[in-house]
DNA sequence: CATGAATGAGGGTTCATTCAT
DNA sequence: CATGAATGAACCCTCATTCAT
């Protein structure tokens, strides 16, 4: 009656049951299907089949189309919070590095989370979605990230002091995941680099000089 | 048998009659409601409820929900086409000013045609769906517009030479649409005015100076 | 969005439009059905077929199974208050005539109404069930009839004065019930009017005579 | 492959194992919630759940909800046979008695064994299903001893000669269940020997005296 | 002896579409 | 020019059943 919660694992047993590998092989299946079609175009069974499972273990598992989505998205925010962890600048790293860096990772997890991505990018501006909350989540952390960064930035007087930095920060984030999934989307065969290096240009010249500009 | 198209109004009547008063019902309740609810997740029932019609009255007007959808579109090019032409630089302008300006134009829109841009948006990166050739038409238009006054900048030595601006001008796009958005998303309250002069600051910075930065 | 309602017909249109037509039709199939097969056995691709309507047309007017149900049993508290007001006793009736009359007036309602009978009365002791209101009434009704004219004969001397008029009457509408759908399902060829002769003659003995028996 | 049969316990282990434990839980799960629910709206999940045993245990002990359901019909019958047993008159009681004492037993099963009941009675008048058999079985057991009893006040001259036992039999069956489920229904603080009293007394009226009545 | 994850046929429901009025 | 009752394909979901553990 109740196995919809994900079992905590015994500990005697290695991680990764049957039960999780379902659930891994269902969230690779739909975060697919529904960012080309869509959350209300995409049908429980062609997620069952794509990831070769009977339709009823996605009622099993998550209890519903919509459940499974929400479980999706909160799988979404762990799989950011991972790619966030690893762009932590080191101790000594010069600001506006680390402020360069944040944008790699941006650009990391669009290439590597590319379905999700788009997905996300879908959802953001549908205010009244249940799942909504998530959504917004997923964004202000990112943009959190940023935003952090752009004010260490203005304390040590490395840009113009005036920045509005919440602003800067929800900018150079729609900057980044438009350049970004552009990319994937026209010219998926450019290396990587050679796209975090003009945006780093750009948010160069964005930043600016102490003195403010004009 | 064919009612799809646009009747032209019959002298003796005033234009825009009964019809067209309809179509344009149509059109409010359905942009609104889908770009909440996205396509799949929106009835025909709902927008013709909202709309205050019944039911069939839409199949009477444009033969059926995709078709409805596709006249969306088109009408959605038509709006941002009368924008971006009311931003047409006057021959003098300075080419930093007629960048700024369409910038404007692009927050100008979105503040008059909220729905309409979240739907634009939330159909801006599923590439595979029948309408996605119309979504990209707006967005390489509104691009274009973009990269076309970089380009002038560039030729006239106001920014540094190397500048990718179609790469650029993507940016730029991502930047105003989530900038505006978010303001309308949050803090709807408050003046254009004050979201433009932030934009135009940025993009100043970003446009930089002639010599490259670094 | 709301055509789940009578529609209450216009004065100048004949009563018993299209829609009144599918709802009777939809609850003579309905009740066959589920007298035999129970609620939850029965499908709604029975029902609607059995009717000779699409299975969406079931909820089109209804809005789903349960509703359907309940608008049934809310029809058969009308039937049986049909039945009923035809055995309202003639102002100087004789009173143990009257009540007889009523007995034979529910016989005539389950040799009229069988399936709904049936169905009624494997409803009776479910007591948790969404509609069971509807058909305790039903039954409240019925034994209400009885008990009443129970107490015209303690009122009038004519049986004795101890009587539990509530509990015979309960009494009296099973023995009635009971009967009458033995009748019905083992020897339907039998004239109806031997079934009420027999229950009159038990009914005038079990109200025995004024003096306490035994 | 074929564990559907009570397995003859091996001697070194006590009678009424865990096998026959887990069979009377399921037993009692199944008949509350069928009697409440209706056969075809009871999943074996609920069973399985308030039984407090996992799902696949029904279908190991049982084969199947149809085998389930069979078996407590079994189980039933073998709990009327007792109470009915229990019931059989002593050699020379009072004919009379003997009547009123098997209405007792009747009172008494239906005290003891309420959900049962309430499952039989709602699947007595379905007579196309396929535990019909069981079912009708049942109530011709219990009508059939009333009956005999009746044949026995005839024969000895102690109500009306041209009494129809038979039908008399199943008005008295439908009396007794009615007031009986009644009782348990809407006043079951009330002791269970004034509902015997009452029904005694309409049992000894409807019998009547030698003399044909009227 | 028992478990529970997985299955898939089938049931309830939705909704784009048709058509008589 | 518009309506809304009716339709049925396709959808989401349930649940009896299986089987590896």
């Amino acid at each position: 009656m109740e196995p919809m919660n994900m079992r905590t694992p015994t500990p005697e047993k290695p991680v990764g049951g049957r039960r999780e590998a379902t659930r891994r092989k269902l969230f690779d299946a739909a975060v697919t299907l529904i960012s080309e079609q869509g959350y209300g175009s995409t049908t429980v069974d062609e997620i069952a089949e794509r990831a070769g499972v009977a339709k009823g273990t996605v009622y099993y598992n998550f209890g519903g189309k919509d459940e499974l989505y929400a479980a999706l998205m909160k799988w979404g925010v762990t799989r950011l919070a991972d790619t966030l962890r690893e762009a932590v600048p080191a101790p000594g790293m010069e600001p506006r590095r680390a402020l360069t860096e944040v944008l790699r990772a941006g650009v990391v997890f669009i290439g590597t989370h590319e379905a999700l991505a788009r997905l996300l990018m879908a959802e953001a501006w549908r205010t009244n979605r249940s799942w909504y909350a998530t959504v917004r989540q997923i964004r202000t952390q990112a943009i959190g990230v940023i935003t952090e960064r752009l004010d260490v930035l203005v304390e040590r007087g490395l840009t113009r002091p005036d920045l509005d930095t919440s602003l800067a920060g929800s900018a150079l984030f729609g900057m980044v995941v438009t350049v970004a999934l552009d990319w994937r989307t026209l010219q998926p065969e450019r290396p990587i680099e050679e796209i975090h290096t003009t945006l780093a240009h750009m948010a160069d010249g964005l930043i600016g000089s102490p003195a403010s500009p004009r």
